[in-house]
DNA sequence: CGAAGATAGTTATAGAGTATAACAATTGCC
DNA sequence: GGCAATTGTTATACTCTATAACTATCTTCG
């Protein structure tokens, strides 16, 4: 009789093709063992993604208020505070009065917090190459291009 | 005097442009722009990106584990307790017991779970093309392999 | 000027998503 | 038969995210 036909066969192989065929299914995919790797990457900086996007943008735009890092960072207000408090509390950035606006601080990177985040960029490029490693830099540019254009594209909704 | 030279003028525009040059970074915005607009068209199926993406692979693999579902979505198998509970509560799925191992369950679409994926499935391939609509075929292709290249380059790590 | 509305930062809170430890039931392996 | 491994589960905690509401300050404009 023939057995293996009717009743159900322990699964050996679960297929995801259906899904393979999303862009944003793959774009989780990658982007899921990216930032677990980034995080590992991190780590030894007690920094994680969101603390060291806020640490590069405070040092690549000194002076910026809280509200224009968190537009900055797609980062409600009241989230973005607690990243600021750890990062102050931690001596890497300062929150400076502003005379013209006292409602708003002006947010600087220390030498401790430029000197943390060189070191950390150092291990963040070098994961990148590890991660990029099997791409061509004309595959990269590509990849970053097309990343680029499905955001803005996306960001223009009604 | 030269006031506007001394003094922090006011920012008026943030540049992130030190980030951009990662793929990690654009992977993320773009994944945060697809994100959200996912979730907005699986809304009214009642679907979150990871119930929808459960439902997908029980529909395409009938009979698979837990363990299985678990481990094919990258999720922690306490986590995905909650996320069968909630499609077969819903009336989704079926939790069979396997009579040649009692300690596993075999997930199967119920009717009605398979007529919400179709529909929701539809939703989904409209939002794809939307979000998608500037790419070519060809990008569109080299996009995805790319993402495949670099989950499973970085999924080898040691 | 002074009231009304807008903005910056904050607090509290709640909801997803994720991660680990520990447990009971069951199975597989000597 | 006994010990290790596996499946599903509970409890728990941490991160990230989202909203409402509040204070302080600034801006607008009658």
């Amino acid at each position: 009789m023939p057995d293996d036909a009717a009743k159900p066969v322990k699964r050996t192989h679960v297929s995801d093709a259906t899904l393979r065929r999303l862009v944003g299914y793959n774009l989780k995919r990658a982007f899921l063992v990216i930032g677990a790797d980034l995080a590992r990457t991190l780590e030894p900086y007690e920094l994680r993604m969101l603390t060291y996007t806020a640490l590069t943008l405070v040092s690549d735009n000194p002076g910026l208020s809280q509200s224009q890092l968190a537009d900055a960072m797609q980062v409600e207000r009241p989230n973005l505070v607690v990243i600021v408090d750890e990062l102050e509390t931690r001596g890497l950035i300062t929150r400076d009065r502003v005379p013209t606006d006292r409602r708003t601080y002006a947010l600087q990177i220390t030498d401790e917090g430029a000197e943390l985040l060189a070191e950390a960029t150092r291990a963040v490029g070098e994961h990148e190459n590890q991660m990029m490693g099997g791409l061509t830099k004309a595959e990269e540019a590509a990849l970053i291009s097309t990343l680029k254009r499905i955001e803005t594209s996306g960001t223009g909704r009604s």
